[in-house]
DNA sequence: TATTTGCACTTGCAAAATGCAAGCAAAAAT
DNA sequence: ATTTTTGCTTGCATTTTGCAAGTGCAAATA
């Protein structure tokens, strides 16, 4: 758990350190795009993530300061999850990777609709989901 | 080295699969901005990869087609790294990083600097750098 | 009120990935 | 002919990940 030790000050190192590994980005982008707010939503995702890995993950994720625990409205039982700004602020860089994804992996036909319309007008996608998150935060 | 093992058809996570640890994207870093090139290079890295991590990284970038080994024209003993087109095509994604890190990370004021520039026109830095690096395929 | 269920984890242990140091073969330099 | 460079590989310790089971608290149910 030792997420903050910094190999180099380069802001692409300082990134991965961050969130480079494999799971970081995909709970963001439930956050993000699924309107996943709960460990229990997370856990159901295709990918199949663990539960130790999971809660590990939501800690690195808070304390790097990408999301904050909050308390849920239905029940003190629940842990509502929510991206901060600094979080929301990495959409441009999903977006890319989306656009690289459909021009060089096999998606499927619904995603590929779907990354489409975003290249139509990526600035305009760009800023209506940022919108949509911003009044989430 | 299960590069070939999807976790799911979501985009993100594929792209994940091939490039989504602390090593890919530095690696792709150095032949992109600092015109590195070989193995011995790549070792010389401010971040410290090690010489069998770096050897599994290689092969597996080789597998995804993101670079490809060729004859290096100086020597026999080397071996020359080269970017392909789907890797150039991560320029825009890394340019997205670099726009977070100055935003939310802290960062050296030459580097910060750089990215002002890019700031500044981000389409025409990326057109620029993707054009230079076509050459070279 | 007692009991069961749901939720967010934690724990223990095996498997895989990473990191470090050393070694190694082919090519190049001396 | 010997040494150095280059691009790795190997062995082993450490760290991270993955899987299964368990825990404690809150909420729903009987």
């Amino acid at each position: 758990m030792e997420k903050t030790v910094k190999r180099s000050k380069c802001p692409i190192s300082c990134s991965l350190d961050i969130f480079g590994d494999k799971w970081s980005l995909l709970i963001i982008r439930d956050l993000m795009f699924f309107g996943k707010t709960t460990y229990g939503e997370f856990l159901k995702s295709a990918e199949g993530i663990s539960t130790n890995i999971l809660a590990a993950r939501l800690q690195s994720l808070e304390e790097s300061q990408l999301l904050i625990r909050t308390e849920h409205p239905d029940s003190k039982a629940k842990v509502l999850y929510k991206l901060t700004e600094k979080a929301v602020d990495l959409l441009p860089m999903i977006v890319e990777i989306h656009l690289w994804a459909e021009k060089h992996l096999t998606i499927t036909p619904e995603t590929r609709a779907l990354i489409q319309e975003v290249k139509k007008d990526k600035e305009g996608f760009i800023t209506k989901i940022m919108t949509k998150l911003s009044e989430r935060i």
